[in-house]
Formats: C-alpha cells, structure tokens, sequence
DNA sequence: GTCATATTGATAATGGTTATCATTATCATA
DNA sequence: TATGATAATGATAACCATTATCAATATGAC
C-alpha cells in the first residue's frame, strides 16, 4: 500500500521555515521539524529509536508514534529515505535535493558506506526506459566484506 | 548479526539432490528441499507465508517455523535471496546459478518486473572496488510506475 | 476569535519473525 | 545394522518494530 501525501490544501505561511515537510500540503509542525533536524544532524543512518532520542533533545516529550508519522511524511515527500537492512529495523537518513548515492554493506562489521556515481543514475533511467517504466527513484545496495574486514579475513587463513 | 554458516563438516552422501542446502556443511532435509522446490514452482517472489502454504503441499505438514529457518539457511547459501518491500512482509526467490537480476518496483499497483543487465554487474563491481570493498552481491531497485499505471495517472488528468 | 481539522502522545494492538524445547531424523562410525 | 552425536523439526510462546486508536491539542483559513 502506497500513501499518497495529500496535495489539495497548500499552506499560506509557515513559521516553522520550508524545511519540516509541510510544503506539501500539510500543516506546519515543529515535531516534523525536529524529526528532521534529528534526521540531519543525528548521523547519516538512524533507527526510528535513535530519531526520537535526538528529537527528544530539540524537542522534549516528542512521542515515538509522532517520529514515526514524521519519518513517513518526510519520505513521501522526499526530504528523508528509508533503508532496510538485512536485519535488525529500518534506518532512515536525510534526503536533500542534491545527489543521492547509494550503499556499500559490510556484511562482517556492519558499516555502510555511502557511495555516489552518476553513471548508476543513467544507468537505472535507461533500464526503466527499456520497459516502459517511469522511475521516480532507485535504490542500490552492494553487499560485501570492507577493506577492513577483508583485511581480517585472509590474516586468519 | 550475520550468521555464518557453518563449514567444518562436510556430508558425504545425499539421497535428495544436490539443491537441498545440505552441500553448505549442513544435514541433508526433506523439507529444506521442499522449501526450495516451493521457491522456484510457486513463483517469482514469495512471502514466507506462502512459501509455507505452496511447500505444505510437496511435503505435508512442514511448520512455518521450518520454512523460516531453511529460507535463511537457503540465502545464506546462495540459493535464495530476500528481498525487502518498503511495506508488508519479506519476499524470497529461488537464486540459481544464473545471472542475477534487478527489479523494477511499481509504487501504484505493486507490481514487480525482474530485469537483466549485464552492465549492472560491471557498475556495482567497479563502484565496490573503488572503495576498496570486495562484493559479495547487490541489490538494485527501481521504483516508479509501471506504463500501464502511468497511462491511467495520465488519463486521470 | 472561531471553526474545521491536522497533529500529537499514550498506549493497545498487530503481525512478521525468532527463540525455546522436547522430539525426531540424519549421518558417521563401530 | 546398531549406536551415538547432533542437526532438524513442529508447536507455540516470546519478541519487538511498527501501526491503529482515541481523546486532547495545535494549526491555519476566515
């Protein structure tokens, strides 16, 4: 089920500034926008937990449903993404309007690396355009030992 | 936690084919080979729930406890993979020796296209070893709307 | 200020996944 | 073939991230 963030009622003035989520069409929050700021000042992944610990220094008595509701809205509108992880519960980072990258996962240690390559953007539009296929984003995980870890691995062979 | 399959014993003989998992140091199971059947007859990708209903019928009576632990025994041999849809439950496909394939996720219908591209593999290794990383594997998601939903959203206009 | 309604916090409910445990099946060895 | 070690199994309780509910509150158009 996908939500759609509704588009119909566009708010006038916000106080909040252009950055809490409510451009699109929602009203302003000041939780929103601590669930951002937690979002870009926190660290590059966070857990919905992690996020409201760091909200709930901007804002105390921020409840972890609002994080959630937050974190939903904001990657509806694309000021955040959600990452999945093999295990263990969503991460979420900031999303700005620049370039996005994509992830390399240490499988041993855990670490993810953000990586970025405009060839992995023309790449994905060709391969959507192949089939017929309007692609409003992608997602690009690679799986592997880090340099440390693989490091690690053949001291023990 | 990554659990790493273990490698120390070796099975000398199997009486269900060399598909069953057992070839990773494990004991050779009937329903470990069920579950794999289910994976590659009952369709591109299913949940674990209907990976229990479809390998319920090769070998009755199989508990879904079963399939949870043979389809991470099975992904963590290379024979399945899983995959995270941003909602609802894991998915899981047969993951032969083939050459793998990326998806293009419909964000309005939910529709799943496998797609191929031999270019994808030569990106993602470059972009690994860049960074020093040997892969193991990747994942590459695109998501967007399919042409059929597409041209509905344009005739909604 | 007033009204309609989006947002919020607390918390119960949900549901996919994992852990537990007694029993059974598998396999190497004798 | 019998045996012993132990991996695999099924039932089900437990776990825990996420969502739904609901009454109270905050926001923004007028």
């Amino acid at each position: 089920m996908i939500t759609i963030i509704n588009m119909t009622k566009t708010i006038k003035s916000c106080s909040c500034g252009p950055d809490c989520g409510c451009s699109s069409g929602k009203r302003c929050s000041s939780r929103r926008g601590a669930v951002l700021r937690a979002l870009s000042e926190g660290g590059p992944h966070l857990s919905a937990e992690e996020v409201h610990r760091f909200a709930g220094k901007i804002r105390p008595g921020i409840g972890i449903a609002t994080v959630y509701r937050s974190l939903k809205c904001l990657c509806g509108c694309g000021k955040a993404r959600e990452l999945k992880p093999a295990d263990g519960p969503a991460v979420y980072e900031a999303a700005g309007p620049g370039p996005r990258h994509d992830h390399l996962v240490c499988v041993s240690c855990g670490a993810i690396v953000e990586i970025s390559d405009p060839a992995m953007g023309r790449l994905q539009a060709r391969l959507a355009a192949r089939h017929g296929f309007s692609p409003s984003g992608y997602r690009l995980d690679i799986y592997g030992n880090c340099s440390r870890c693989a490091k690690k691995d053949r001291s023990k062979i």
